[in-house]
DNA sequence: CACGTTGTAGATCGTTTGTTCTATTTCCTT
DNA sequence: AAGGAAATAGAACAAACGATCTACAACGTG
């Protein structure tokens, strides 16, 4: 039986608030072992890399956002719009000060990841994808793209709120998601699946790479 | 009369498709100079530190941002609804390779600014409401609300296309965005001014500072 | 108790970072 | 043509970066 620790748990919460408030690439490893207080020692014997423990923060980050984000809101709540409005809550929660808790948005971390980090920008891909599965479960017919909507437009929201240093975007977007759930419930007119322009769908490859 | 050279611009230009292209933090000063064809003694003598380049771009894709896309969706566009579909275009053009151009989106680079950058984040605050009162101005009674949704979808969706590595996020959202502009314009009943919970409007200070 | 694995400590490494400095060239003004 | 400010070149810097290394402590198992 293996020998364990809480050091490798504690590097891996560590380094998500810290990747979540300040960025990935502005985060060091040695400010990372400091307040997880490790040593590079510690570190590396469970990281061969920083990407590495990047990889790990984001496997934590999906389990927490499926079981504490999503579970606790469809346990909480029944109604599609309520379940939208209680998502936006998450959001805002986020944006307010000394949330130290990590998860959403995850949008804000993948700019920063360049070709390298192309594994865990996959991984990204999938947990959003998994969240937008999820939140489309709750509409009827399990539609895909109100929640794909729905989604964007919270992690847009949040990131609007911190640039100009208030949750009034994330308020206004609750309101009115869950205005357009509502109505789309209530048997309302969904978008058309309209055929999109001429680079739609296209695969992009080699984004960011010269 | 000063002595102009064009070395100024052609860091300002480099170094805004760096930025959008691979983040602030992980774009080197070096690279920078060596793409722009310029020395660290012509650097420093036009910008004083890195971050005040960053502010100097940013004064540069505000005037880009308000004159070439916002005005030519205007003059090519006249009524609302196109005009967000052209939106969502500009958006969608930043998601497919070898896009030179910068401008959108805005929010993947807030994240990453830390509080010595406040005043870049501040800036980057301004372009925002000044995009989305010139977007507002296209609706029926210049409505600030929808434009807040329509520009945090945008910003969403671009970041879930880039973790996903396809442009579908952009056109979903821009199909349905366009329907929501369009019912609410034909007369469509809007989301009430909801009171939002507790936290809402709240000053979010000492985001990020521990 | 002794062995072997697992985890920890901390000095150290080579790069890269943003920045400074001095010297030199370029160009406008007088 | 002379003077002077503006601009450029490029070596050099301290600090921070991610990562490596050796030594040692802690534990489970025989």
């Amino acid at each position: 039986m293996a020998r364990q620790s809480h050091t490798r748990d504690r590097l891996i919460r560590t380094a998500g608030e810290l990747f979540w408030r300040q960025g990935y690439a502005r985060t060091g490893v040695s400010e990372i072992m400091r307040r997880a207080r490790a040593t590079s020692g510690s570190f590396y014997h469970f990281f061969p890399t920083k990407d590495d423990l990047l990889l790990a923060v984001l496997d934590a980050v999906e389990g927490r956002v499926e079981a504490e984000v999503l579970g606790a809101i469809e346990t909480s709540c029944s109604d599609p719009v309520s379940r939208v409005s209680a998502l936006a809550d998450v959001y805002r929660a986020h944006t307010v000060p000394n949330a130290v808790d990590f998860g959403f948005p995850l949008g804000a971390l993948v700019n920063e990841l360049g070709v390298e980090q192309a594994e865990a920008r996959r991984r990204v891909g999938e947990i959003y994808e998994g969240v937008i599965q999820r939140v489309a479960s709750w509409f009827v017919g399990s539609n895909h793209r109100v929640a794909e909507l729905v989604v964007a437009a919270l992690e847009g929201a949040a990131l609007v709120a911190l640039a100009s240093q208030s949750a009034e975007a994330v308020d206004t977007c609750s309101s009115q998601l869950s205005a357009y759930v509502e109505g789309l419930e209530q048997g309302g007119v969904e978008a058309d699946e309209m055929p999109p322009p001429e680079t739609a769908g296209r695969e992009i490859r080699d984004w960011k790479a010269w």
